[in-house]
DNA sequence: TTGTAGGCGTTATCAG
DNA sequence: CTGATAACGCCTACAA
């Protein structure tokens, strides 16, 4: 374990200057005569010398840190997400630190304790569970920015999605193909955005005059097996449909496994909607039509939103809105193709 | 922007105490007298008092943060070899902090500075680019653990995945089926897992007596598209085969989706064999029989063997054994079954 | 057992 | 434009 490295003090040596001259020159914080300007540029290189973040942030307050509470870092929805956010901090002196909550709130707020100690400058949460005075009274110590749950009073720091539109649309896409039963696999009914998800499905048959019907509503908890689950609970009670809704991409995949288990085909028995549009969607056999939820563009937005509101710069927030993906898990209803029928 | 959080001092000052006092409660670097003890703990959680990890990792010379070089955050497979991180340093005062290289020299070495800036304790590196050389001198400045890498010199901070036994198992697996022409389709020659894997199928198929054929091995880049771009290329030649090992799931995926694509079918017409088992392939139609890369027990061995150097314990890196998963993406050979034949 | 003083590497303030 | 000098919050001798 060799030496440390050199200090700014090491470079003002080098170049035969002050280190506030080094500070300076470093971040262009006041005109340098050229010739010193010269000198410091090449100590620098000349020793390989790097800053150190630690003292810096100490002297200045900052951390030059975001701090990103998320439930699961390896998932593939997340992990978009999170991909936007580092694309969003690029460039910028700012840089990520993740932290995960893993869907438990004492493990969320511990999660959160973690990232304050390491004194982040602003915090980017999604689907955050904690009490909301918690968030409250973190918005009120930094710039907050908030994704997957709302919480009155921080409408500003919040980036929404427009779920109810979007299963609006797929639900909508599935009844133009000539379906009318139609089953949701709902997400975790404490969800908000699953609820609005749940709402749009139902806005869509009503508009469409198709009654809605509690028994094709299943819930699930967001996970493939959930969705394998739900298959087996509908099949089980012999309910009939033609087409699935599932509130997200995962469950749909589930939703494929148990049908073609059960050599049920996909799209010509039945056609399957998903949500998310995950990376993995179009390669699935079929590849999934969904509906897309602009994750990478949300990253980048809650980076955006951040750094704005760092820089003191007014932000509003704005709705992000989800698009059709048709591919091939879809097709026109067939008479006499419904699973459930007839036993 | 409410106030900024407490010190020591105003811990000291609460309890009636000197600062260095509060510090050694704190760190229990020291006895203290159990009625100022009680005092100190009072004091710091009626003010909820956080210490500052910058202040104390400047005091210190440490960060209490290990770096974590990845090439995507948002992939799945390492994103289970990052949840093993996280796992592995749980209960630890350390905390990863991830930099993100995307395959790119360049955008690796720049993903090192930053890490090296924020004066991380260790380093873990998950499929380096850099040269030689680099990690050579990062390795004496601090704890390494590399991981896709080998180095000569650094062998004791390599953590190792015996790739050519997996794959040498997949390919067995295919053989005492009955397959005979199997196709392997490779990861890019450059990486030196996909170099181990190339060769486990040699040796498998040499063990078998069955004679090499160049033409059944095409490279891909262990990503979906070259998946369906080699069996596209497979068919268009005319290549005569009845099973495929791929050399990740990921192509695996691809190799479902283009024969899906053809009307060929897995397993009855084609025996399908990948390798990692991502979370997704037991969701895949068929479910994947994969080899199994132990990817959260890699992430949390990395991070054991950094907490162990960077306690100056011996370290001693265990080669990681992989395991062949039987599902249902593969079966018996059956004659006439074979794509590219006769046309 | 406890407090005081100095230092970690930077930046910010203030003379010059 | 430039150089001292004093913080930043904490830790660690050293002295008491």
């Amino acid at each position: 374990m060799a030496r440390a490295s050199y200090t700014l003090e090491d470079v003002a040596r080098e170049a035969g200057v002050s280190p506030s001259t080094v500070s300076r020159v470093i971040n262009g914080s006041a005109r340098v005569r050229p010739g010193k300007l010269k000198a410091v540029l090449e100590a620098i290189d000349r020793l390989g010398y790097q800053p150190n973040l630690m003292a810096k942030g100490l002297a200045q307050g900052k951390s030059l840190t975001i701090g990103v509470m998320v439930q699961e870092i390896s998932s593939p929805f997340y992990g978009e997400i999170i991909k936007g956010i580092e694309q969003g901090l690029e460039g910028t002196l700012y840089h990520p630190v993740f932290s995960t909550g893993h869907w438990q709130v004492e493990q969320e707020m511990e999660a959160l304790r973690v990232l304050s100690a390491r004194q982040i400058d602003a915090l980017i949460v999604l689907d955050g569970l904690a009490p909301e005075e918690y968030f409250l009274g973190l918005a009120r110590k930094m710039p907050l920015v908030l994704f997957g749950r709302r919480i009155e009073g921080l409408e500003r720091n919040t980036l929404l999605v427009d779920n109810l539109q979007g299963a609006y649309r797929g639900t909508r896409h599935l009844i133009e193909l000539g379906h009318t039963r139609i089953v949701h696999i709902a997400g975790p009914a404490h969800h908000p955005d699953a609820r609005s998800r749940l709402e749009g499905y139902r806005k869509a048959l009503e508009d469409a005059g198709i009654p809605f019907d509690p028994e094709l509503v299943v819930e699930g908890d967001y996970m493939e097996t959930s969705g394998v689950l739900a298959v087996e609970s509908l099949l089980s009670r012999r309910v009939q449909f033609s087409a699935i809704f599932a509130a997200n991409d995962q469950m749909a995949m589930g939703v494929m496994l148990a049908l073609y288990r059960r050599g049920i085909r996909v799209p010509e028995d039945i056609s399957l909607v998903g949500f998310d549009d995950l990376p993995g969607s179009s390669y699935m056999t079929p590849p999934l039509t969904t509906v897309r939820q602009p994750t990478l563009e949300l990253g980048r937005e809650a980076a955006r939103a951040a750094l704005m509101m760092l820089t003191g710069q007014p932000y509003e927030p704005p709705v992000l809105s989800t698009s059709l993906i048709v591919r091939e898990s879809t097709a026109m209803l067939r008479v006499g193709r419904m699973a459930g029928w007839g036993r």
